[in-house]
DNA sequence: ACAACTGTACTATGCGTATAATACAGTTAG
DNA sequence: CTAACTGTATTATACGCATAGTACAGTTGT
């Protein structure tokens, strides 16, 4: 069963997107594999204390992607191949970087500046 | 005259944020200094092509926080001074790096794999 | 003084996010 | 089989962001 444990909701950001990064950064990381379970709708809404329609939203848009498969009934599951995840390590790694080089140049740091400041706060 | 030559609008993200976030990191990276005049509410709105209302959200806000200054009939002006500037700048860097931090743990990357991903995306 | 600009205020509308409550249909485990 | 769980769907409400339009008060430059 794939844990969210460590999820924590920022505010100013869409839950349901954040729910979506948090298990596709799972699936890059190696944590969540293709066969693994989800927890349930209204189990993970009660977990993260959001609404159960939270939940779905997330969920049904990772079934659009093609990154779970759910049917009535059933728990969902990860349906993950090598050509997926490696398109959403670079969707995600991709946007990830170019947001933090973008605000870092705009805020007048240098190169080594900011390689710097990521070495110094990595703890 | 302030300049928002290079602002690009994200979206996803509020648009009276950016603008803050803007200003915010050209005072710290010394392109807008104490004094500065900012582009009117109007002039702004039709040079990014929003709504005037949403430019006075970020200026109001920016006048809450004691970064600008308004008086009815005369343009806004920059009110900086060394201790809200280094206040500044450790808000943003902050979190524009832990944010990224995170992300990067979370996809399973190690210390070096970041720092050579923000090299080689920093050009 | 006057016209053109400035900041400020207010109402109304639409959209997306999130919540709440309810209902129905299919699976699964005891 | 049955009870408890699952996914799915619907309606309603509330809030924040953004838009549109209008209005008024103060400044600035000619």
């Amino acid at each position: 069963m794939i844990s969210f444990d460590r999820f924590e909701i920022i505010d100013g950001v869409p839950i349901y997107l954040q729910i979506i990064q948090y298990l596709k950064r799972g699936m890059v990381s190696g944590k969540i594999s293709n066969g693994d379970a989800l927890p349930s709708r209204r189990n993970l809404s009660a977990l993260l204390g959001v609404n159960p329609n939270t939940i779905q939203k997330a969920y049904h848009l990772l079934e659009e992607e093609g990154l779970i498969l759910s049917q009535t009934g059933a728990k969902s599951v990860v349906c993950l191949d090598s050509q997926k995840l490696s398109m959403i390590r670079k969707e995600l790694l991709e946007g990830d970087i170019r947001s933090v080089v973008d605000a870092l140049k705009q805020a007048g740091l240098s190169k080594a500046e900011a390689l710097a400041l990521m070495d110094l706060y990595w703890e």
